[in-house]
DNA sequence: AAGAAGTCCTGGGCGC
DNA sequence: TGCGCCCAGGACTTCT
């Protein structure tokens, strides 16, 4: 699953390798991943423009092309880009190819179709941006337990789907909410607005340790996720509890359970996270 | 408005 | 052995 580490990761990979390039053509076995513009209208506006940068908002990678477009890729659940030569063998569930100047192509893989593609204007005049209601930024050293408390103000729903949700706060997903809440010793069914101080700065913190140091082990492998060469992150040596029901807690050795919490499966650890 | 539930999609795991 | 059921979840839509 493609969170905010996994994202970051990509785009570090790609920046050196696609700057600077052009995009001459795009292909897609499956043009329904592209939800604005048209397909037609998509390929026109890619088709020829040179890649001038990569950013990362939440988890939409951005292109910003020569054209002052901005081609943008979400991966959704699935969705990896790889970066391959034009010869190598296509690998199964490709949705998307965008063949690059010289014989390097980005390949779209997505098997479960969760990804989206856009191409808009940079500027937002277009039409807004896929992110233009999202949270702040937990990795920006703007982001602070203040601006957290502030964004879960007032919400009575419980804690975990809040974090899933990305207006509160951007880039989070299943693995790392399971993560930075076992972190913070904070059960994903409290309500938001029983949160403590104590608890909105420990959670807050965690949030940033986890994914400061997932980015830092360049992303978690979950059953799907490869970098931009086809290989797995090292983050998920470090999970605590996601993926991990029955093994002991790190921390007091109770076994992790896994239920499920707003419809996700949630890891914790029933001593350290009470109710 | 906010919260909760339903929806999409398909490979893989599991039960019979 | 082989078939078919059901699960996984990010983000959007629908409903209450």
């Amino acid at each position: 699953m493609p969170e905010l580490p996994e994202v970051e990761t990509m785009i570090r990979d790609l920046t050196p390798l696609v700057v600077g390039r052009t995009i001459e053509g795009v292909e897609a076995a499956f043009p329904g991943e592209v939800i604005w513009p048209s397909f037609d209208d998509f390929v026109t506006r890619v088709r020829g423009r040179t890649i001038t940068s990569l950013s990362r908002r939440g988890k939409y990678a951005i292109f910003t092309l020569d054209s002052g477009d901005a081609l943008i890729v979400h991966r959704g659940m699935t969705g990896s880009l790889l970066l391959r030569r034009a010869e190598q063998a296509m690998e199964p569930h490709v949705r998307m190819v965008f063949h690059l100047a010289g014989e390097d192509e980005l390949r779209f893989k997505d098997p479960r179709k969760f990804g989206k593609a856009y191409v808009m204007q940079s500027n937002g005049a277009e039409r807004p941006m896929p992110w233009h209601r999202m949270g702040p930024e937990p990795l920006n050293s703007s982001f602070s337990a203040g601006l957290l408390a502030e964004a879960l103000k007032g919400r009575r729903a419980l804690i975990k789907p809040l974090l899933l949700n990305q207006q509160v706060v951007a880039g989070l997903g299943n693995i790392y909410v399971d993560e930075s809440l076992f972190r913070a010793n904070i059960h994903p069914e409290r309500r938001a607005n029983t949160l403590t101080d104590d608890e909105m700065v420990r959670l807050h913190q965690a949030i940033t340790e986890v994914l400061g140091e997932a980015v830092e082990g360049r992303g978690t492998t979950f059953q799907t996720y490869t970098d931009v060469n086809g290989r797995a992150g090292n983050f998920q040596r470090r999970l605590q509890v996601f993926g991990r029901n029955g093994q002991p807690c790190p921390r007091c050795g109770t076994p992790i359970i896994k239920t499920r919490v707003g419809g996700r499966g949630t890891y914790t650890c029933p001593t350290c996270q009470r109710p």
